[in-house]
DNA sequence: GGCTTTCATGTAGACAGCCTACACAGCCCG
DNA sequence: CGGGCTGTGTAGGCTGTCTACATGAAAGCC
């Protein structure tokens, strides 16, 4: 999968699967991967500067945890984010709808 | 539309409007307004250097010619474009489909 | 006891693609 | 005769993803 394809739809997929239970980030890595099949693989560099940024934008609340020893940042899915994602939902929906109409043969 | 949601879709989208008839780069971004049904409006600075950059990996061929007083640069596609073309519809179609299923709610 | 892998978070800098803004020019319409 | 439409094009900026690097603790293996 090319790389740039995911720009703009990132932040959709990440709210999407913090939805139902809170995460943190090398879980959401997982989750991504998992939920797509195998053909999302994102590495660190990606996915912590986009949750950072998701925070800040008053998408997620993240609180710290220990787990065996290990540090866990847990990030959750605000009011905001969740309409948030909502409108994402529907932007996807009316892109998608866009490009394979145009791309034809939809 | 957000602004970077094509990032990585929008050669496709021109070759396919291309493809079958050969247009210039104006009538290439009217073409993409009528076949998204009016969402699509790209500014000129976007799809100039996109078509010289098509031109450049040889998906696109063109060739001047004057109309009314006017000069236009039409561009058709080329064989590797074509096949081109196939390739981003395929990816297309898996991209869309894992984006779909990780967003939920297909 | 040492080595590698996995889990886990994070930063720095490069790169690419789309954007805004600008520039030029001829035609047509009011 | 001014503004809008047609038509092509460049310059510079922004932003988000990538690669590469850095740190550290736990678990498993030999």
């Amino acid at each position: 999968m090319k790389a740039d394809a995911l720009r703009g739809h990132l932040d959709s997929l990440i709210l999407a699967v913090v939805e139902k239970q809170p995460l943190h980030g090398y879980a959401i890595i997982e989750a991504l991967s998992v939920r797509s099949g195998g053909e999302l693989d994102l590495p660190t560099g990606t996915i912590y500067p986009a949750l950072r940024r998701l925070e800040k934008a008053g998408y997620l609340d993240s609180s710290w945890s220990e787990v065996g020893g290990r540090k866990r940042r847990t990030y959750e899915l605000s009011p905001a984010g969740r309409s948030a994602l909502a409108a994402h939902r529907q932007e996807w929906r009316t892109f998608s709808q866009v490009v394979s109409g145009v791309l034809g043969e939809a």
